[in-house]
DNA sequence: ATGACGATTTACT
DNA sequence: GTAAATCGTCATA
């Protein structure tokens, strides 16, 4: 799987193997898969990932697992490939990741590493997103621009209603949250730069840890400094 | 038992 | 740009 071929190789949704790789291998090969989140009563809520974080396990400050920490809040991390952390912060919002890891498949140990959803692209159920992000209300507020409906990793999971309940569920294979390939791809550059919000992470908070697409307006922040560069261009 | 701290978002100056 | 909102988690005692 070289990085820099074609779309078909990013159809790792149904496939663990593809998912247990070393969180900074998998993140940018996440960029262009959608997320899906099915309702009970079959609506579907999601679009298309453009915007991810690496979080490298023990060795890496900024991960909830530096050091090897393992807590009830981070043991969906040391799961196995393709299992979704989902946690709470700030006191008011979730995040939702894609466990990854070498040698993490179905009966491989988890080995603490994960990638960060941190933006979407709307593209399905965008009605029942904006409701979602608006407190529920369909009225008394100005409506929600697309690029505001899912431009954060709190906002991801507010639009397609991810909860702690999520945690821990596998995306391989719940029928309620999924990964799944697009076949709408957009061309786009990939930049690469450093993560957001984990300044206090000494020296790993400027490793460039981050990827998203060039001149997207659904990416939570378009440039951090002068730093951000091309690393590739995707399906072009 | 207590307190400091967030992988954030929003509103406001 | 800065600040407030808001509370579960975890290290310390």
């Amino acid at each position: 799987m070289s990085p820099v071929s074609g779309r078909m190789e990013f159809e790792v949704h149904t496939d663990r193997a593809a998912f247990a790789r070393a969180a900074n291998d998998l993140a940018p090969r996440l960029l262009g898969l959608r997320l899906v989140r099915t309702l009970d009563d079959g609506t579907r809520l999601g679009g298309e990932i453009v915007e991810v974080e690496a979080y490298l396990g023990a060795k890496d400050r900024a991960c909830h697992t530096f050091g090897g920490r393992r807590t009830p809040r981070n043991e969906a991390m040391y799961g196995p490939a393709g299992t979704a952390y989902v946690y709470f912060t700030y006191g008011m919002h979730h995040c939702v990741n894609v466990v990854c890891g070498v040698g993490t498949g179905a009966d491989g140990g988890g080995v603490g590493e994960a990638v960060l959803i941190r933006a979407l692209r709307p593209v399905e159920g965008m009605d029942v997103m904006r409701r979602h992000r608006s407190g529920g209300r369909r009225r008394g507020r100005a409506t929600l621009a697309e690029k505001d409906l899912c431009s954060g990793p709190g906002k991801v999971c507010q639009a397609l209603g991810i909860d702690r309940a999520f945690n821990g569920v596998d995306l391989l294979s719940s029928p309620n949250l999924a990964l799944e390939s697009s076949s709408t791809i957009s061309p786009n550059r990939i930049l690469r730069d450093a993560r957001i919000g984990v300044e206090s992470a000494g020296e790993w908070a400027g490793r460039r840890l981050r990827w998203f697409f060039d001149d997207c307006e659904h990416v939570s922040v378009r440039r951090m400094d002068r730093s951000a560069r091309i690393v590739r261009v995707a399906f072009s």
